[in-house]
RNA sequence: GGAGGGAUGCGAGAGCGGCCGAAUCGGACGGUCUCGAAAACCGUUGUGGGUCCUGCCCACCGUGGGUUCAAAUCCCACUCCCUCCGCCA
């Protein structure tokens, strides 16, 4: 949600920066609704102040035994009258307010104009792996390996589901565990939320209403409350201080959660995103972020870097690439994808998108700070970053550590775990 | 599932329907004192909105409704927390 004064103070400025990432802005709309809004504000003020002094003089008069009659009748007038100005104030607000909640952020200024196109390549590390003449799939590889199910899957859960099996389950807990004591070293509490979560939680984190029916909704007869499957636990993350007022003292304050990820990704999906790359469920460690403005762009650099150094210590060839306006997500002011190289479809796939979103997500979620020797209290800003998504982290594995034999290297971090440097076809 | 109790400011905790945005204690901050510190004493200290903005006005005592000229205070519903009983993969 951006800040209604600044559209009130810049509308132009702000509708400019706003067409960078979608067509249609009408803040015309808006403005003419905060006037409206603000007109019945100071009008309802003024009639409950005149209330209170009649109220008062009621109270004198009736002790004294004068005649209240009057003074009752002009009460109960008012009274109507404030009445029916906020039932037009609610009914404004409630209207500005879904207003706001469809703007987008504001980009940041480092953020390409543009669609996909735009994006920039900012890094790479590694080159493409040679793989011989004729490397396979990681759907290939997970199923000679003995590693995933995904005929059984389908069975349990229907299309999109698989089921990590043996060596599979452990390389997958592997990866997470690399994850977890990673996040652990670098000062992260980690934090394990309930993957149901009620609504309110969705609007907050701003992926409700756009993301309404995508994600899996939960509703059993009587209840009064609906609750949904989480997406992401960013969804989880942000609302652990929604509405609560944090102390200047306590920012940067650094969580990650482990969640498996439910998503309905209804409609087909490409001939390349087969496997684990587009499923309704995966798992993935999501690193989160509250802090002071100041301190919020080089928070965004921190958890880029450390998204880097995990697939880099896995050996996998990446890249990193600048959003653009359109491309990143509409909540952000400035978004860097970690994209790995997956041969079988020669393309780079995201497995961590790193954001920043100033005070957007803090605005909607009402989470503020209080700044120290200053009066008052201001919003928080919020990152998030995948730390990381093991669903095409681990057929990036599959697919650049196949070894001409069939069987799979493991990385170098996983291996303790594993308890072998290498995984045979069975 | 059943029966009770509770929700007030940063924390604890008072609050007869008008004198309550709210006693008191504690915390934090500022000051006096001190070589310095402690102690003591004095002062300040909620949030949001409106505005004709060195000020003034309004709203907020879990949430939503109701009664009343007037609600933190009375009534109803809901949410959450606590205690006891029952049930339990």
């Amino acid at each position: 949600m951006l800040d209604l004064r600044l559209i009130r103070d810049d509308t132009e400025g702000v509708a400019a920066r706003l067409r960078t990432r979608v067509d249609d802005v009408d803040l015309d709309r808006i403005v003419a609704l905060d006037a409206e809004r603000r007109r019945l504000e100071t009008r309802i003020s003024e009639l409950n102040a005149e209330r209170n002094t009649l109220s008062k003089q009621f109270g004198a008069a009736a002790r004294a035994g004068g005649d209240v009659e009057g003074l009752r009748r002009r009460s109960t007038e008012i009274g109507d009258e404030v009445a029916a100005a906020e039932e037009r104030a609610r009914a404004v607000a409630a209207d500005l307010h879904d207003r706001l909640l469809e703007l987008p952020n504001l980009p940041d200024d480092r953020a390409p104009v543009g669609g996909k196109e735009a994006n920039r390549v900012v890094a790479t590390w590694g080159g493409v792996p040679d793989l011989g003449p004729a490397p396979r799939d990681h759907v290939e590889m997970a199923t000679a390996l003995g590693l995933i199910d995904f005929e059984r899957g389908a069975k349990l859960g229907g299309s999109g589901y698989w089921i990590y099996r043996g060596a599979g389950a452990v390389l997958e807990w592997a990866l997470l565990d690399f994850f977890v004591r990673s996040h652990l070293a670098d000062g992260y509490e980690f934090v394990l939320p309930p993957h149901v979560l009620l609504d309110e939680c969705g609007y907050a984190s701003g992926q409700f209403p756009k993301f309404y029916d995508d994600v899996y909704r939960l509703r059993s007869e009587g209840d009064e409350r609906s609750s949904f499957l989480l997406p992401t636990a960013e969804t989880a993350l942000i609302n652990v201080f929604r509405d609560e007022v944090l102390s200047e003292g306590e920012l940067p304050r650094k969580m990650f959660a482990y969640t498996p990820c439910y998503r309905r990704e209804a409609g087909s999906h490409r001939a390349n995103e087969r496997g684990t790359i587009r499923g309704h469920q995966f798992n993935k460690v999501e690193l989160f972020q509250f802090t002071t403005p100041d301190q919020g762009p080089a928070a965004l650099d921190e958890m880029v870097a450390k998204v880097r150094r995990l697939v880099e210590e896995l050996g996998l060839h990446h890249q990193v690439s600048l959003l653009s306006t359109r491309d990143a997500s509409a909540s952000m002011r400035l978004t860097y994808d970690v994209e790995v190289w997956l041969p079988s479809i020669g393309e780079y796939k995201e497995v961590s998108s790193a954001s920043w979103a100033g005070d957007y997500q803090a605005r909607r979620a009402a989470i503020r700070y209080r700044p120290e020797r200053q009066k008052g209290t201001a919003f928080v800003h919020t990152l998030n970053a995948s730390g990381l998504a093991t669903s095409r982290l681990l057929p990036a594995i599959l697919e650049q550590c196949q070894q001409p034999d069939g069987s799979l290297r493991v990385p170098e971090p996983l291996q303790a775990f594993l308890h072998t440097d290498v995984l045979r076809p069975a």
